[in-house]
DNA sequence: GCCAACGTTGGC
DNA sequence: GCCAACGTTGGC
């Protein structure tokens, strides 16, 4: 039940609800996309990921007097170890939790805390369906636009897998990702950087393997 | 449909 | 706590 990130919902949200199916994010701005993910593909199909990372904040932070809180170790403490990420407020990564898939692996992100980077792997256990918070009026995420015959957000369920073998901070993953932007490599478009703020974002095979490989490096 | 203003994210 | 980056809104 907690929500990831502190995306609220905007007060000035006066939205239509026209931005809301198919790929097309909700801003038509061309977005510095240098991963293809924010354009329109011509040929519909959305590209197809495999592997994702999903953001949430461990620490505490009050926001209308609610704590937010929710890190690897709580998903971990749950029955079943499985949660709804619900919460998120953002067409992009709303899209993508959309194109999840079951069983596919995702990276437990921690942000916005004393030290920010992946703790952990989760599974999706449960595609896409209808984010209940954004119709209650006391949930921080609640949506006064959202209409209930045609909802605005999604939400999937994540099942913990397992801790990572060392943390991986983002201080460490930014330094491959600076180096393979020089020289080449799996990490030279991490979306973690390309797109920071995003919240739910794609990861290709070849960048979730690589971030798997640094558990048996050292740090670097 | 452009774009300035506003609000949020999230690292530092 | 600061503030850069950037998504979203809404005036025109």
């Amino acid at each position: 039940m907690p929500p990831k990130t502190r995306a609220g919902v905007s007060k000035r949200a006066a939205n239509t609800g026209k931005e809301d199916d198919g790929e097309t994010v909700g801003g038509k701005r061309k977005a510095a996309a240098p991963v293809e993910f924010g354009k329109k593909q011509v040929n519909s199909e959305a590209p197809r990921y495999s592997h994702w990372l999903m953001k949430s904040e461990p620490e505490s932070r009050f926001e209308s007097g609610i704590d937010g809180k929710f890190g690897i170790e709580d998903l971990k403490a749950l029955p079943d170890q499985t949660d709804c990420w619900d919460g998120v407020r953002n067409y992009q990564a709303r899209n993508f939790m959309r194109q999840m898939k079951d069983g596919q692996l995702a990276f437990f992100y921690h942000s916005d805390c004393k030290e920010p980077g992946i703790a952990g792997i989760m599974k999706i256990v449960k595609e896409a369906y209808v984010d209940h918070t954004q119709f209650d009026k006391k949930d921080i995420h609640f949506d006064a636009n959202s209409e209930p015959d045609n909802p605005k957000w999604s939400m999937v369920d994540v099942q913990y897998q397992r801790m990572l073998k060392r943390f991986f901070p983002l201080s460490e993953l930014k330094k491959y990702h600076l180096q393979h932007r020089a020289k080449g490599g799996p990490l030279k478009d991490m979306a973690l950087f390309t797109s920071a703020r995003l919240s739910v974002q794609p990861l290709t095979p070849e960048e979730f393997d690589f971030i798997l490989s640094l558990e048996d490096k050292e740090p670097l």
